[in-house]
DNA sequence: CTCCAGGACAAGC
DNA sequence: GCTTGTCATGGA
């Protein structure tokens, strides 16, 4: 049986570091975590070009909903999102638009904040910890459940526990963290559905990973 | 045409 | 409690 470590290891050694997150600031960050719910990363991109230069909390408070439902609208859900945009820039305001003002409260406080504005739930909370705010939460994703689950691990069965239970088993540091789901979710994007299942592969009609990490299980 | 994507939330049973 | 529906666009 494998560790949580080894798996860890095992896609780095195959994908190498993945430079996540993919933004120019914290607040691009936080506003591709909301914009990219249950929405491929293209989508998002597009809805971050839209902007054009003009994403910050003031533009998007200053912004009619139509016009905010128009730049975001490749990202889709759009309505939704516009409003979670909305609350987060006005959450973002009383900490002065500052990461480092952020940074002075409590981590723990910080992401009760977070999923307390509404739209903003485990996943993109600890998105929005880990990655804008480099605080060690662990995020789970339905690829890690997938994944960890194929691989012969008893997850626990809510969010919380899982994340514990991740976090428990590894080297507790933001960067790993990191390194992880970025990891992980470049895997399931190498072994999605519409490729064909690797060699040897013993799953099947869902992600196509490996049941096993040897080197040779791992290789595409 | 169908299915899915780096979810969250409410309603129904 | 758990399951299903809703929200919406773009790519395979």
């Amino acid at each position: 049986m494998y560790t949580l470590y080894d798996i860890y290891n095992s896609l780095f050694e195959t994908y190498g570091p993945q430079g996540w997150w993919p933004a120019e600031s914290v607040f691009e960050m936080i506003t591709g975590a909301i914009l990219v719910q249950n929405t491929s990363w293209s989508n998002v991109e597009r809805a971050l070009l839209n902007f054009g230069g003009r994403l910050s909390p003031q533009f998007i408070l200053s912004c009619p909903m139509d016009e905010l439902c128009d730049i975001i609208r490749p990202s889709g859900f759009y309505n939704l999102k516009a409003e979670r945009l909305k609350n987060v820039s006005r959450w973002y305001q009383r900490y002065d638009c500052h990461p480092e003002t952020v940074l002075r409260e409590e981590p723990g406080r910080i992401r009760e904040e977070l999923l307390d504005l509404g739209g903003i739930g485990y996943e993109t909370a600890d998105s929005i910890m880990l990655y804008a705010f480099d605080k060690p939460y662990f995020v789970v994703d339905t690829y890690t459940r997938r994944l960890l689950e194929r691989l012969g691990f008893d997850l626990p069965d809510n969010y919380e526990e899982i994340r514990q239970y991740c976090e428990n088993r590894l080297p507790y540091r933001s960067a790993l963290f990191n390194e992880f789901h970025a990891l992980i979710v470049r895997h399931a994007k190498e072994n999605c559905k519409k490729r064909p299942a690797c060699e040897g592969c013993v799953l099947k009609n869902d992600c196509t990973v490996p049941l096993s990490l040897d080197k040779t299980a791992m290789m595409l």
